[in-house]
DNA sequence: TTCAGCCCTGTTTTT
DNA sequence: CAGGGCTGAA
C-alpha cells in the first residue's frame, strides 16, 4: 500500500508489483487490462465482466506504482452514480487525497473547467445551468418575443434541435441550412444563444460546447492540462457524442500532437457497443472505431467472462443480440450454471400483468429474496402506473426512480429560482418564474410591458424595473426590493441560514400554506435545507473554506501552479516544463460561494427523487435507467410491439437495433431470476390498444423459456392473433383474471378485414404491413409500415386499404 | 389580476 | 389521460 502520496510522483518508476494486492482476485483479461502499459487502449467491456472493478483497479495501479500522481489522472463518466462509485472504491483500496483527481461525469468535469477559466470562456464566474425544463420555458419565452410561429417551430422541437447542434459541436454560423424553415431555425438558435449569453446562463449542451471551445482557443490553457493528464480513463466510451469525442482529443493530443515534450495523455477507453443505448441523444458508437483508427490502438481486450448471470439468461442475452448488425463481436460466458429458465407470461390486459408481477415477486419475497434486490423494468415511464397500483394495493413497499426527481418538483423549482436571483439578477428565466409567485399583483400585461422595456434597453428585466410606470411599476420594484433586502441580509450568512430566510421572505411557505395539497410541498421546501445541509458538510464549505483568487488573464510565467495554491498533495505537474506559460489550473476554481455552489449542484444533480430509500423496498424504473445496476430477479414487462420495440424506433433499422441493444441491456440486468411478460391490451392515453408480442421474445431461444401461459402464434405475419376490436373490450378488463388458459375470445369483427401482419396496399402509400388494429367500428386505425413512407396510422372508415396476401 | 373551466395536444429513453 | 394554454367571468 501507498504510505506517502508524494511517492507517486513520476520520475521514479518502482518496478510493477505483479503480486500486488490490488491484483489478486482478478482474472487473465481483467489483470491485462489493469496492467496495460500507458498507451492508448480499448476494453470491450460485456455486461457483468467487472469493468467498474477494471477501472477502478487500474487507477489505483497507475498510482501505486508510481506511473502518475493523482492529479495526473482524468476519468469520465456519464452518470454520477458512476462517478461517485468509482471514487468510493478506489478510496477503499488506497489511501489518499482524491481531491485532486479528475474524476465525474463529462458535465461536472466541464462546469469545474468553465467555472475556474470563467472569463477565457465569457462567462461570469456564477453562471447557472438551465435544466431541460429551464431550457424549454427559455425557448418559449424567446418565441414569444420574437414573434415566431410555434406552429411551424414547435418550442420542442426547437430544443432538440438546439440540443443536437451542440451535440455536434455546431454553432448556429456552422450549421447548415439550405431551406428558409432552417435558416429560420438556425436564427432561433443564434437567439438563443444570445438570450442565454445575456442572462448568464448555460445549458447542458453548452457545458461541454463552451469547454471544448475553450480548450480549441486557448493554447496555453490547452497545452497546460496536455501536460498534467496523464492518464485518461473513459468509462461508457459508447455513450459519447462527437462533441465529447472532440473534447478528449483536444484534452488528451492526437498521436501526432503527442510527446515528452507536448504531453498528451494516454486514453483508456471502456465501452460495450452492445449497451449502446443513447443514439437518441446524440451517442454514438462509431466513436469506438474511429478511436481505435486515429490512435493507433494497438491494446484490445475483451472482458467476456460474466460474474453476473446464470448461463439461461447469458444464453437468452447473446441469442438476442446476435440478431444486431455490425457487433464488434463479444459473447459473454459464465461459469455459473444453468440456472432457472427465463419464465415468459402472456397477460389478457397490463391489469392482469401487473397482478402477475406482483404475485410473482410476493412468492420470490417469501421465498427470501430482499425486496430490494427485485427490479420491475418497462420501457417508458408511463408504464409504472399500473404496476405501482398493484404493488400499492398488494401492500409491498417499492420505490420508483426516475419521474419527477426532487430538485425538479415544481416548488424546488421556484425555491431554487429565488436563490438563483440573489446570486444573479440578470437571470430573467428564474425572475419571470417567481416575479408573480406566489401572486403579488404582477400580471401578464405588467410582464409584456417590462419584456419590451428590457428589449428596447438591453438590459436584463431586473434591471429595467425602473421604468415601468404606475402601480404595476411599484409592484415590481417592491418585488426586487425584497430581493434586494433579502441579499443584503443574507451576505455572509451560511447556506442553511440563507435558504431558511429566502423561504420566509418569498413567502413561498405562506403560499403553500394556504394550499390544500400545499403539505407536502412545505415538506419538499425544509426537505431543500436539509439538501443543502448535507451538501455543505460533503463539500466542506462549512468552515474555513479559503476562496483561493484565480487569476484569469491566464499566464503568469513566472510562477510555478503550485505557487499558485495547488493542494500541495496532489501534485498537479510533475517537473512544469521550463518554457511552459503556467495556466492557473482548475484545482483552484472553488471560489463559488456556497450557495452558488449548492445551485450548480441542484442542476447537475437533479437528486433522487424518492424519500424513502433506507427502505427494502422493489425497485421500479426503466431500462435506461437500470443501465449499470444488477439485481437477483428481473421483470421486464410490457414486450409488445410498438412499447417494446417503441413505435417511434421502428422507422429505421438503426432504431430497431438500439432497442434490441435496449433489450439486451435489461436482461443482463438479472443475476437470478429473470420474467418477462406481455399484455395483449393495454390502456394507453386512456384508450385500449391491442398489441402482438414483441419480436424480441420470438429471438430468444427456446429452451432456455419457460412459458406459463400457452403459447400461440409468432410475430406479426406468423398466424396473427385475429386481432380487432369490439367497443366494450375495455368494460371486460379485469374479468379475465387468472382465466388467461381460456382461448382468446373472440370479438365481434369490426366489419373491417384489416387485421396485423397483414401486407395491405394503399393508393398513395403504396404496399405496408399491418402492425396494429385498434378500436371500433368508425374509429378502427390499423397502423400500417410503409417502407418507403414509414409507420402511420390510418382511420379504416377513411383510408382505402386492401389486403394484399 | 386571478381563477376556473375548457379545449387541445402529445405521448421514449436523460446527463 | 394528463398537463398546458387559452378564454371568459368575477
Amino acid at each position: 500500500m501507498l504510505s506517502n502520496p508524494e511517492r507517486a510522483r513520476v520520475g521514479a518508476h518502482p518496478a510493477p508489483a505483479a503480486d500486488s494486492p490490488l491484483l489478486a482476485g482478478l482474472n487473465a483479461e481483467q489483470r491485462a487490462a489493469v496492467t496495460l502499459p500507458p498507451e492508448h487502449a480499448l476494453i470491450l467491456a460485456g455486461a457483468g465482466s467487472g469493468k467498474t472493478r477494471v477501472l477502478t483497479t487500474r487507477i489505483a495501479w497507475l498510482l501505486q506504482t508510481g506511473q502518475v500522481s493523482p492529479g495526473g489522472v482524468l476519468a469520465v463518466t456519464f452518470t454520477n452514480k458512476a462517478a461517485k462509485e468509482m471514487l468510493t472504491r478506489l478510496t477503499s483500496m488506497l489511501p489518499l487525497n482524491v481531491r485532486g483527481m479528475w474524476i465525474g461525469t463529462f458535465h461536472g468535469l466541464c462546469n469545474r473547467f468553465l467555472r475556474a477559466h470563467h472569463q477565457l470562456a465569457g462567462l461570469p464566474q456564477a453562471f447557472q445551468i438551465l435544466d431541460t425544463q429551464d431550457q424549454l420555458s427559455a425557448i418559449k419565452r424567446l418565441c414569444k418575443q420574437h414573434q415566431v410561429d410555434e406552429e411551424r417551430y414547435p418550442p420542442r422541437q426547437l430544443q432538440w434541435f438546439i440540443a443536437g447542434c451542440k451535440e455536434d459541436g455546431l454553432r448556429p454560423a456552422d450549421v447548415p441550412a439550405s431551406d428558409s424553415q432552417a435558416r429560420r431555425k438556425v436564427e432561433i438558435y443564434q437567439l438563443y444563444e444570445d438570450q442565454c449569453q445575456r442572462e448568464g446562463v448555460v445549458d447542458f449542451g453548452e457545458l461541454m460546447l463552451r469547454s471544448y471551445e475553450l480548450l480549441r482557443d486557448h493554447d496555453a490553457v490547452r497545452a497546460h492540462y496536455r501536460r498534467r493528464f496523464r492518464h485518461i480513463l473513459i468509462d461508457e466510451f459508447q455513450d459519447t457524442n462527437r462533441l465529447q469525442y472532440a473534447w478528449i482529443k483536444l484534452i488528451a493530443g492526437l498521436p501526432a500532437e503527442q510527446s515528452e515534450q507536448a504531453g498528451g495523455g494516454a486514453i483508456l477507453a471502456v465501452g460495450d457497443d452492445d449497451q449502446s443505448i443513447y443514439a437518441f441523444r446524440g451517442a454514438r458508437v462509431g466513436n469506438m472505431a474511429d478511436f481505435v483508427r486515429e490512435y493507433h490502438v494497438q491494446h484490445q481486450i475483451k472482458l467476456e467472462q460474466n460474474y453476473r448471470s446464470h448461463s439461461n439468461i447469458l444464453d437468452a442475452a447473446n441469442a438476442l443480440i446476435s440478431h444486431n448488425q455490425g457487433r464488434l463481436g463479444k459473447n459473454l460466458r459464465t461459469d455459473a450454471g444453468a440456472g432457472e429458465p427465463v419464465r415468459v407470461y402472456e397477460a389478457p390486459t397490463d391489469f392482469a400483468e401487473a397482478e402477475w408481477v406482483v404475485d410473482e415477486l410476493k412468492q420470490l419475497v417469501r421465498e427470501g429474496m430482499a425486496r430490494r434486490e427485485i427490479a420491475v423494468l418497462y420501457r417508458s415511464n408511463a408504464q409504472s402506473r399500473v404496476i405501482e397500483t398493484q404493488l400499492f394495493n398488494a401492500g409491498v413497499p417499492y420505490r420508483v426512480y426516475g419521474g419527477l426527481r426532487f430538485f425538479e418538483r415544481a416548488e424546488i423549482k421556484h425555491a431554487l429560482a429565488y436563490l438563483r436571483l440573489l446570486e444573479n439578477p440578470r437571470d430573467d428565466t428564474s425572475f419571470l418564474r417567481v416575479v408573480n409567485f406566489p401572486p403579488r399583483g404582477i400580471g401578464a400585461r405588467t410582464l409584456e410591458a417590462l419584456q419590451d422595456a428590457a428589449r428596447g434597453l438591453g438590459t436584463s428585466l431586473h434591471d429595467a424595473v425602473s421604468t415601468v410606470p404606475g402601480k404595476a411599476g411599484a409592484n415590481l420594484a417592491a418585488f426586487i426590493a425584497r430581493l434586494d433586502v433579502l441579499r443584503e441580509q443574507t451576505a455572509g450568512h451560511t447556506l442553511r441560514e440563507i435558504i431558511e430566510q429566502m423561504l420566509e421572505a418569498s413567502g413561498l411557505i405562506e403560499h403553500y400554506r394556504g394550499e390544500k395539497e400545499g403539505q407536502d410541498r412545505i415538506e419538499n421546501l425544509q426537505e431543500l435545507v436539509n439538501a443543502a445541509e448535507s451538501f455543505v458538510m460533503q463539500e466542506g464549505f462549512g468552515r474555513d473554506a479559503v476562496a483561493l483568487p484565480v487569476d484569469e488573464q491566464g499566464a503568469v510565467p513566472s510562477q510555478s501552479p503550485a505557487s499558485q495554491g495547488l493542494d500541495p498533495d496532489a501534485p498537479m505537474l510533475d517537473e512544469p516544463l521550463p518554457s511552459a506559460p503556467a495556466v492557473v489550473d482548475a484545482d483552484t476554481g472553488e471560489t463559488l460561494s456556497p450557495l452558488a455552489a449548492f445551485l450548480t449542484h441542484a442542476a447537475l444533480e437533479a437528486g433522487d427523487n424518492q424519500a424513502q430509500a433506507g427502505q427494502d423496498a422493489v425497485q421500479l424504473m426503466t431500462v435506461h435507467a437500470s443501465k449499470g445496476l444488477e439485481f437477483d430477479a428481473v421483470f421486464i414487462t410490457g414486450l409488445e410491439e410498438g412499447l417494446f420495440p417503441h413505435e417511434n424506433a421502428l422507422s429505421d433499422a438503426g432504431g430497431l437495433e438500439e432497442e434490441r441493444r435496449l433489450m439486451y441491456v435489461a436482461i443482463t440486468r438479472a443475476r437470478q431470476r429473470l420474467y418477462l411478460s406481455h399484455a395483449q391490451t393495454r390502456l394507453l392515453h386512456g384508450q385500449t390498444r391491442y398489441n402482438l408480442r414483441s419480436r424480441f421474445l420470438d429471438e430468444l431461444p427456446e429452451d432456455v423459456l419457460k412459458w406459463l401461459t400457452p403459447q400461440r402464434g409468432g410475430f406479426a405475419s406468423i398466424a396473427p392473433q385475429p386481432i380487432a376490436a369490439r367497443a366494450d373490450w375495455a368494460g371486460a378488463r379485469g374479468s379475465f383474471g387468472s382465466n388467461f388458459s381460456a382461448p382468446q375470445p373472440s370479438p365481434a369483427s369490426t366489419g373491417h378485414a384489416i387485421r396485423a401482419g397483414q401486407q395491405v396496399f394503399h393508393v398513395k402509400f403504396g404496399e405496408g404491413r399491418v402492425l396494429a388494429v385498434e378500436g371500433a367500428g368508425d374509429d378502427a386505425r390499423a397502423q400500417v409500415d410503409f417502407p418507403r413512407h414509414g409507420v402511420k396510422w390510418l382511420a379504416l372508415a377513411i383510408a382505402k386499404l386492401t389486403v394484399v396476401e
